[in-house]
DNA sequence: ATGTCTATTGTTACCAGTAACATTTTGGAG
DNA sequence: CTCCAAAATGTTACTGGTAACAATAGACAT
C-alpha cells in the first residue's frame, strides 16, 4: 500500500499559477472575483483549477487578508428548534462568503455579565463578530459587555437603540394578526397563556398584540381567562387546565409558543375536550412540532433563518467598512393556519 | 472620539517575545508547551502574555502547524434535538483543542450519494475530517463516498466495519433493559411502535431489544401489538391508537423514541385513558420534551454529546498519525425511569 | 512612429504562527 | 580549568494566501 492521504501534497493557488502559466496573483485575482483579469486568462485559470482539483485553504485566506469573518453565535435560548433555525439560517449565509460560524453556549448568563470572561472566550475562540439571540440579547448587560470589549454585534430580536445593529419580527403585530383571525372566525372569548417575564419580547410583545386585537374588536379580556407559563409543554398544560375550567370557558386559546400550545392540546384531550371543535388552540413559532402534532398547529411563522442570515450580512458590511442604511432590520412573518383552529361550536 | 476597534493592531507572538525579551520561536514553545523552556523564562514570557492581554491567533497556527482540525458534522437526521446535541458535544470537545466544527446539512441524501459533489463540497468547506451521524452513517453508499474521497471519517451510530472509525451504543440492550424493566413492573402485555425501515439502528435493533426481552420472559407478541410509525408525534398517535383498541389491550406501550412516545400519550388522553394508571408509556432517546411532557416519560438517554467528543477524540488521534486501540467505541446508555410508567392495575 | 492612457499582469512584503536546523548556555565529569 | 553533552534559545525558511505598488502591454490619438 503506499499512502494514501499523508503525503498528498496540498495543491495551492502556486500550482494552479504555475499550470495555468501566470503568477500567483493572478490567481489570487481570479478568487476574489476582481473584474481585472482578461476572459482568456481567467479561462485558463479555471481550467487549471479544476484540472487540479485545487480548493482554497480557507485559513490562509482570512489571515492574509481578514476576509473571512468568524461569527460566533452566542446561546441561551433553551430551545433546540431556536438554535437549530438560527444555526442554519447563519451557515447559509456563512456558506457563500467563506465565513464560518462557531457557536457557543452560555451555560449560564451571569458568565456574560462579567465583561472579563466575555473578553477572553471571545477572543479565545478568534471570533470578529458575534450574533446574540433573545433572552440573552435583552440582558443590557451582556449587550454592554460585548460591545465594550470592542467585539461587532447583532443582536436579534431587540429594538433598534443606538447605533447597534439589530434584526427583529415584529411580535406584537404577528400576535394581533393571529387573534384577528381568531375573531374573524367568530371567536369572542379568547383566553392567552403568556410567557416568562425574563422573555420580553416573546412574552410581552405577544401579550400586547393580543390585548390590541381584543380591545380593537371591544372584546373583553376577564383576569381568569389570563394564565402564564414558562414556554414548556408542561407548564402550557397546567395554564390551559386553568383557563378551560373557567366559566364560561373560552372557545379559543392563544399560546405564546408552540411548546404551551401543544401542552394546552393534551389539557383539553384530558378534559374531554375535541380540538378545533369544542377549543381552538393556536400558538406561535411554527416549530416543528407544531405541524407533526395532532391537530397541526395554527401559528405564527416566525423567520429565524432569515433573521440569522440577515445578521451576517449586517455583520459582512459592517466588517467591511460600508455604510449600511439601516441599523435595524424587521423581516416580515406569516400566519400558518392549519387544524388546531375553527370557528367556534354555537 | 478616537478608533476603538479599527486601529486597535493585533497583540502577536512577536510582541510578546519583545516584551519579554526573548524569540518568537520561544513564545511559541511556550504557547504549546513544548517542555524545553526554563521555567524562569516561561514564567517571563506568561506574564507578558497577560500583560500585553495576548490572544493567539487560531487561523495563523493552523495554517503554519496544521494543528487544528476543521471538523464537518454532516447532517441529515431530521430532529433538531439529535443536531442539537450531536453539536454540543462536538463543540465541547473541540473547544480545549482549538478545533473548530463545521456544520452541514444534507438536504437530500442523494447528493452524498454522489461522490463529486462530496468530494467539491468538502474541500470547499476546508474540512479535515467528517462526522456522519444516522441515518446517512447507515447508508453505505455515502460512507464509501466520502472514504473514497480521502477524507477521514468517524459514523455514528453504526456497527464497526473494516478499519472504519466508529462511535456507537448498545441499542438493543438499551431497549431489552427498558422493557425488562416493564415487565418487572408487572406488565405482560406490551405493545410496541417500532421506527422507520430507513433507520436501521433505531428502529431494527431496538424492536430486536424488545423481542428478546419478551422471549427471555416467555412472553407472547401477538401481531396486532405491534404498529409502525416514522418517529414524529402523529405517527405515534396514530399507532398507539390502533394498539390501545385491541383487545386485550396492552397494558404498556414502549415507542422506539419519544416523539412517538408522546403521540402515544396524546392517544391516550383520547381515549380517556390515565397514564400511567391505565397504561404505562416508555419511550427513547430523553430528549428535552421527554422531561417537559406530562408525564414525563420514561425512557433511555442517548449519550449522544459523549458520542460527539468521543468521535473527535478518535479524529485528532488519527490525524496525528497516534494508533487507535479500538476503532469502534461503545459508549453507555442510562434507563431513566420517570412517571409515564408504573404497575399494572389488578 | 510616438506618446499616453488604461487594461492586465507581476513583485515584493506581510499576515501570525510553526518546523527544522543552528547556536549558545549551562552543568558536570575529568 | 577544560571539554562535552544536554538544555535552552535563536535563525531561517516555510504555511497559502492577499495588499500595495510596480511594470508591461495594447489601443488609440497625434
Amino acid at each position: 500500500m503506499s499512502e494514501t492521504a499523508d503525503k498528498k501534497k496540498n495543491i495551492t493557488i502556486m500550482d494552479v499559477a504555475r499550470q495555468a502559466g501566470v503568477s500567483k496573483m493572478t490567481v489570487s485575482r481570479v478568487l476574489n472575483n476582481k473584474e481585472l483579469v482578461k476572459a482568456s486568462t481567467r479561462e485558463r485559470i479555471f481550467d487549471a483549477m479544476k484540472e487540479l482539483n485545487f480548493r482554497p485553504n480557507a485559513m490562509a485566506r482570512s489571515l492574509a487578508g481578514g476576509q473571512s469573518l468568524y461569527v460566533g453565535l452566542i446561546y441561551a435560548n433553551p430551545s433546540y428548534f431556536y438554535l437549530s433555525e438560527l444555526l442554519f439560517g447563519a451557515m447559509d449565509a456563512c456558506r457563500d462568503r467563506g465565513h464560518h460560524v462557531l457557536v457557543d453556549q452560555a451555560y449560564n448568563i451571569s458568565d456574560l455579565t462579567d465583561p472579563a470572561y466575555i473578553e477572553q472566550r471571545f477572543f479565545e475562540m478568534g471570533v470578529h463578530a458575534v450574533i446574540i439571540a433573545p433572552p440573552l440579547s435583552e440582558v443590557s448587560e451582556v449587550v454592554q459587555n460585548i460591545e465594550g470589549a470592542g467585539i461587532n454585534l447583532v443582536c436579534i430580536g431587540t429594538k433598534p437603540e443606538g447605533d447597534r445593529l439589530s434584526v427583529r419580527m415584529d411580535d406584537l403585530s404577528a400576535s394581533d394578526d393571529l387573534i384577528q383571525y381568531l375573531i374573524d372566525l367568530g371567536h369572542q372569548k379568547i383566553g392567552i397563556v403568556e410567557g416568562p417575564s425574563d422573555h420580553k419580547l416573546a412574552s410581552q410583545l405577544r401579550r400586547d398584540g393580543f390585548q390590541r386585537a381584543m380591545d380593537r374588536n371591544n372584546l373583553e379580556v376577564p383576569a381568569n381567562y389570563v394564565a402564564s407559563g414558562d414556554f414548556t409543554m408542561h407548564s402550557g398544560m397546567v395554564a390551559a387546565r386553568q383557563l378551560l375550567a373557567t366559566e364560561p370557558r373560552p372557545t379559543a386559546i392563544f399560546a405564546s409558543n408552540d411548546d404551551m400550545a401543544i401542552g394546552a392540546i393534551n389539557a383539553a384531550y384530558e378534559l374531554g375536550l375535541r380540538v378545533p371543535e369544542d377549543v381552538s388552540i393556536a400558538g406561535f413559532d411554527d416549530t416543528q412540532m407544531a405541524s407533526s402534532v395532532w391537530p397541526p398547529l395554527t401559528t405564527v411563522r416566525q423567520p429565524i433563518r432569515d433573521m440569522a442570515s440577515r445578521a451576517i450580512d449586517l455583520l459582512e458590511l459592517k466588517h467591511h467598512g460600508e455604510p449600511i442604511k439601516s441599523l435595524s432590520t424587521t423581516l416580515e412573518y406569516e400566519l400558518i393556519v392549519r387544524a388546531s383552529s375553527g370557528p367556534p361550536k354555537e
